[in-house]
DNA sequence: TAAATTTTGTGACAAATGTCAATTGAAACC
DNA sequence: GGTTTCAATTGACATTTGTCACAAAATTTA
């Protein structure tokens, strides 16, 4: 088994105790891609067709607003990325996923996931637990962007995501917290004095 | 069987078929409750223990930040209101669930839902619709937040939830769409003019 | 390494929004 | 019906943030 799949599974493991028959059902549909910096998991307008647990890497999903992008989520290694409202109901995404730095994932299609859902409970069970996570992510982004100054928001960032600041562009982070990029620089400059 | 029960049925039957055996393993775990206007469905503190289907009035679900009430959002009849970090792990709720209006629901326990889940395929896919609704509600709500001037946010409140903004008060509203109570009432004598 | 491109930082100013205070209006209660 | 209480509006002003323009710094490319 390729070491990107074990740790998948190790991955999954954390939520839910996985036999060897599940792991058996699934491996033969799992495929690591490689997908260099600048490159999109998934683009506007496709629907997107799979999952993918991130190896190694970082990217970021965004959508157009009136030509400007919208960022609203950076997911890095040992977490699992998608178009979620696309792959959920196979419908067009609106939204871009992109590598934010040369990347290693292992992916699952739709159709496989749907498969393997219907024929084990644990893989049922799998998927329920990606969806209530997604729900906790966008909970705490939605309660993040009401009523908090710029500055809160960046600390708030800082102190749960340190990784992101980072390792992502300052111009993207601004988009991901809802302020313009000179917002986001003076308030770094007068954080640092 | 209760006509509110029924309509809970019915409310279900629309995202998946429910034969005679899901409705009967599930009909003794059911309670229809009367929740008057300002009562609670859930306290802050409290792990929230069941989901509630709406058959008729309005509840808010907010929380407190430094003291102030932050609707997050707002549910009506036929519909499924739950303090969802809360009931699916079973922590403490950091919201509140007050009825707007004197309502009548149906509810039913985690314990009895968790049970019907692993009974049936049925429920699992009904939880696991609910989650996915879920999500989607969370996911429009954090996209509006971001970078909509008070203006546009109301107005797409008016295009997408008219409803809403006949029967909550002015200030539930503010907090719901991030803005002063006082801002958003200049936005509307604006809109009158 | 140098040139070109992209990203980040800053100043100046305008626009949007928050805050506080006072007033008006509406609903609830006696 | 009148009083009381709460909700909504409005004005004045301060603060925050956005926008535009340009400079500095960093990164990429040739």
């Amino acid at each position: 088994m390729m070491h990107e799949v074990k740790n998948f599974f190790d991955y999954l493991a954390q939520y839910i105790s996985l036999d060897d028959q599940t792991f058996e059902n699934a491996i033969d549909f799992l495929k690591v891609e490689a997908i260099c910096k600048g490159e999109y998991l998934v683009h506007e307008g496709q629907i997107c067709s799979k999952i993918a647990y991130i190896n190694e890497g970082l990217f970021r999903i965004y959508y157009l607003k009136e030509g400007n992008e919208i960022n609203t989520c950076f997911c890095k290694e040992n977490t699992i990325t998608s178009s979620f409202n696309s792959f959920i109901n196979q419908v067009p995404s609106n939204e871009y996923i992109q590598a934010l730095e040369n990347s290693m994932v292992v992916t699952l299609s739709a159709g496989h996931l749907e498969k393997l859902t219907r024929e084990s409970a644990t893989w049922q069970t799998v998927r329920r637990l990606l969806t209530e996570n997604e729900c906790l992510r966008l909970s705490d982004r939605a309660s993040s962007l009401s009523f908090e100054s710029a500055l809160v928001k960046y600390k708030n960032l800082l102190k749960y995501q340190p990784e992101i600041i980072q390792r992502v562009s300052i111009q993207h982070i601004a988009s991901y917290i809802g302020v313009s990029r000179e917002t986001l620089s003076r308030i770094r400059s007068q954080i640092r004095e």
